[in-house]
DNA sequence: CAAATTTATGCAATCGCTTGCAAAAGATTT
DNA sequence: AAATCTTTTGCAAGCGATTGCATAAATTTG
């Protein structure tokens, strides 16, 4: 490979100003510069990454850690995936991968975190780079997060207002503020308007769902609406009432959650609170990006940044219209 | 941070003896070691990896490179990861994960790379790391794959001998040899059995194979298996074969493959060629890992190196038992 | 027990680049 | 035209580790 020396000799230059036509362009003399650009096109350049991060402390490098043991069939991540992915190559950063086993391997200069549990602060606390959240945490640490209290309140208008007289918010079995957001919401709703309702939590899985459906049958007379935390949740609803013969969305509708199995699914059209998790895959890279850019100082400490940004719901056909 | 240098000084041995402890334990003194080890963790210190990359002239990061613009829904991938991930982590190296838009962010010291064209292949030529692909190539590079041909005559033989007596292969619309070999194992089944069948190629949406149907339903008989390229159109060709009144799995077959969405629906459960994935990304990433310890020589050039890892059957309720 | 051998440790150079300061060149002022 | 300021370029040092060779210590051998 060539160095910068090279291209400093053949462009008869000191290695400084190539360096500069690299980092400072605007430091060194245009026609200069263009004839340095012309040499490092001519020797196939590429500057080093190690030797600039040895010297520079700046990797280049930004890590994804997704804590919930990697579930390999959930979609969520992927999208999100997309959208930092996108985001961090418009800035020359690279995108590392980690999960719950890979704390420790390869540096980088910020972390995206996600899936993230109680039980893992301690560990995010001992980081001495910058970090974004998904999701919100009352640590104090940045994050981007979508409105899961409103959104959950506007689904919960959206089937009051299209005719379900009875409610169920089925939940995810966890205590993280995704999720008691998301109850709040609808206790909230529910207090507001006296609508008839219920709340129960359930593992994120289909069949959980859909065992429970079965089970629990007569609980649910006609006119139910299921508002539920997650796509997964709402599938396994959906196949449990139209296995006991409950027709959908006549007497029984259904709103899932996040809006990752739009496209994966021909017949089951789910009406869902959809994430925009590209945008807000982009908005963490962005926000991470600058606080990598401007560090904490002594004298300013950090202020927690916070971007929410709303779902909307996607109206189909497991809700009247 | 710690350096080389302070856990010299504190254990009193030059930094030659530190870097040994670490890279070579077995040429130092063992108690001098321990202690080494003991100072090293007192000052919490860690190699710095842009010093050693910069020497050593070995990033210790793979490059994960998906091709086909990243599908963001498709679980596949993730799977993938999942057993890459792991296997790199176990041998400290960090997985940094590029698309189309990337190629150039970031420095490695080889490349796994998935959802490949015919029109990429100009770019992988100019890499200059060692490279795993994922699917059978004609170009010589090292890959992982499962054995496509057999496993589509397999799951034609099985839907033969549950009784379907017309058969249906639903082929991804793509030139690649994952789909060709698939296609072939198909014609070479129907010209040894001389069951009856016909071939038709999609794209990769449910809702195209649900379209498909829908239009073409007369030319199904009744007892005619759908061997599918993908679970995607299986689930497509389900859907379509239900809303047009057939029963499955009475009447209709349907074989899936990849084994992705298992867990993602419940009363879907479908029966489907499941690609041991896991495996397969762990696979790919020990291949690559060798080549980047053994580098071809000049004298010893590189011969292509594959390995097959076979998909099995997973039965369940869209075929007969 | 001295010589030869093996085993452990240290020294110096180096990887490719950027930071801080200094010098040279060019432009502007008086 | 001398003095000052600004812009442009170069020099030297060093980031934190590893490689090759040299030296010191420990062990074996005749």
């Amino acid at each position: 490979m060539a160095t910068l020396n090279d291209v400093a000799k053949r462009a008869n230059v000191s290695k400084m100003t190539v360096s500069r036509a690299i980092n400072h362009p605007e430091q060194v003399r245009p026609e200069l510069r263009d004839s340095i650009l012309h040499v490092m096109a001519e020797l196939n350049y590429q500057p080093n990454a190690a030797a600039r991060a040895l010297v520079s402390r700046r990797t280049r490098v930004v890590k994804l850690t997704i804590f919930e043991d990697m579930d390999t069939t959930e979609p969520y991540y992927m999208m999100l995936l997309a959208g930092i992915s996108n985001e961090l190559n418009q800035h020359q950063y690279a995108l590392q991968l980690a999960t719950s086993n890979s704390y420790e391997v390869g540096e980088c200069d910020g972390y995206i975190l996600t899936g993230i549990r109680q039980k893992n602060y301690a560990w995010v606390e001992q980081l001495r780079q910058p970090v974004v959240f998904f999701g919100r945490n009352q640590q104090g640490y940045d994050y981007v997060d979508t409105n899961n209290y409103q959104a959950i309140q506007d689904s919960a208008g959206y089937a009051v207002q299209t005719g379900y007289t009875n409610l169920v918010f089925v939940g995810i079995a966890v205590d993280e503020p995704f999720e008691t957001d998301r109850e709040q919401g609808f206790r909230d709703f529910v207090t507001q308007t006296g609508v008839g309702a219920r709340m129960i939590r359930l593992a994120n899985h289909c069949h959980v769902a859909t065992d429970y459906v079965r089970q629990h049958w007569r609980e649910f007379p006609r006119n139910t609406a299921f508002i539920c935390a997650s796509d997964r949740l709402a599938i396994g609803i959906e196949d449990g009432v139209i296995l006991q013969g409950g027709r959908v969305p006549d007497d029984y509708g259904i709103i899932g959650f996040d809006g990752v199995l739009l496209n994966q699914i021909a017949s089951k059209r789910l009406t869902t609170m959809q994430q925009p998790l590209e945008a807000m895959g982009r908005a963490a890279a962005r926000l991470l990006l600058a606080n990598i850019a401007h560090p904490d100082t002594e004298s300013q400490p950090h202020a927690q940044e916070k971007i929410i940004i709303n779902s909307r719901l996607s109206i189909s056909e497991s809700t009247r219209a």
